[in-house]
DNA sequence: ACTTGAGTAAACACTG
DNA sequence: CCAGTGTTTACTCAAG
């Protein structure tokens, strides 16, 4: 996406504007040109309740990553005085890291396009395992989409899809409205659910809705899937319940996460080796690597937000302080975004309003939707 | 053939 | 008592 949003030069360039779509968040609209972007933009998000609530969301999110970022950075520093690297950019330029690494392959590549990344193995710059770990996701975010994915859900899914919400973004409506199962684990939905939520974590009934909003799937067999869900909540490690004023939330200790996923693909040996980069920061850039596939931004608010520092800023401290067993994970960010309206057995929180500014709420829809498609005998 | 991870079902405890 | 939540066990299935 870095390099993406540079290219415009259909007459102007505006940071809200890219790929000939507008990038307001929960906007996906397509805008042919310049001034039809800006057209767009007067009309539909002028100053108004919807955009400047989506306004404040957005500054929520910044708030969180910029916390997120220095935290980060300062654990960067730590490991790397503690290794006697010397920071060769560390503070002259605060820039995130995955520009970093794009910098640095910049930096071994003068001008001309990059042929093929020469990494070295220390430098975490360009992903070596992006090519490794996403041989099937291309299939999945390309045309061809899924219907028969669902029966596949097994293995390989989890394990190549480094980054959810990368892969759903551009299938968004898909997903939303057939009844097909996403091809993904639960506990990297529930993850996922977690991590799109603005101060990154949820109560139960929350994750249900969100489930229910970003997968038709999941509208019907609730008992079925409610189950899993919570028999994942307990069984894995990476997700910690934490008691809070408005009852208990879950969080995702992404240490623990990653280290799952990581004895995972132990298999790999190529992998194996780049695990710490390829895993921790290595997703990051994977999932924003691929700018003509999914810049598209996503379907609730900041998914993509989230996603595209997901790897790199999300991922590792979510609980600074990695205390085992118990972690007091999520340091909250004081303001809460989401007061979610306690009972939503339907959508209707906060969130789903951005949800549907460019989608109208069509569960209803959906349930016929799902009623005569795709005969799904998973089961 | 065996192991492992994931999904499903279900029993049970706890709590409001 | 009930519903929701959380934990745990057992089983099946697919893939490595």
């Amino acid at each position: 996406w870095i390099s993406d949003s540079l290219h415009e030069e259909t007459g102007g360039t505006h940071p809200l504007y890219g790929h000939g779509v507008c990038k307001w968040p929960g906007c996906e609209s397509i805008c042919d040109d310049f001034g039809q972007f800006l057209k767009h933009l007067n009309n539909e998000h002028a100053l108004d309740d919807r955009s400047t609530a989506q306004c404040r969301v957005q500054m929520q999110v910044v708030q969180q990553l910029e916390i997120q970022l220095s935290k980060e950075r300062e654990r960067l520093q730590a490991m790397m005085a503690h290794l006697h690297m010397r920071p060769s950019e560390p503070k002259s330029s605060p820039k995130p890291l995955n520009l970093v690494s794009s910098v640095t392959m910049s930096k071994n590549l003068p001008s001309t396009s990059p042929p093929n990344l020469p990494q070295t193995p220390t430098t975490p710059t360009a992903p070596i395992t992006p090519m490794a770990a996403m041989p099937q996701v291309p299939s999945v975010l390309g045309g061809a989409n899924v219907p028969s994915m669902g029966a596949m859900r097994r293995r390989h899914s989890d394990k190549y899809s480094m980054s959810l919400s990368s892969e759903i973004a551009p299938n968004y409506e898909f997903y939303k409205n057939a009844d097909v199962r996403p091809p993904f684990t639960y506990a990297t939905l529930i993850r996922q659910a977690i991590m799109d939520s603005a101060d990154m974590q949820l109560t139960l009934n929350e994750i249900y809705s969100w489930f229910t909003r970003t997968f038709a799937y999941f509208r019907r067999n609730a008992a079925t899937w409610k189950n899993a869900v919570r028999h994942n909540l307990s069984l894995h490690k990476c997700f910690v319940r934490v008691e809070n004023v408005k009852g208990a939330v879950w969080t995702v200790d992404e240490m623990e996460y990653q280290k799952r996923r990581s004895q995972k693909i132990t298999g790999s040996p190529s992998l194996v080796k780049n695990l710490p980069s390829s895993l921790g920061y290595g997703t990051a850039l994977n999932a924003s690597s691929p700018p003509g596939t999914m810049s598209g931004s996503p379907p609730t608010l900041m998914h993509m937000t989230h996603d595209e520092l997901n790897g790199s800023l999300d991922h590792l401290d979510t609980n600074g302080h990695s205390s085992p067993g118990y972690s007091p994970p999520v340091h909250m960010p004081s303001v809460h975004v989401k007061e979610e309206p306690l009972n939503m057995d339907d959508d209707d929180c906060p969130m789903s309003l951005v949800t549907t500014a460019n989608h109208s709420p069509e569960l209803d829809d959906d349930r016929e939707l799902e009623e005569g498609n795709l005969s799904e005998d998973l089961e």
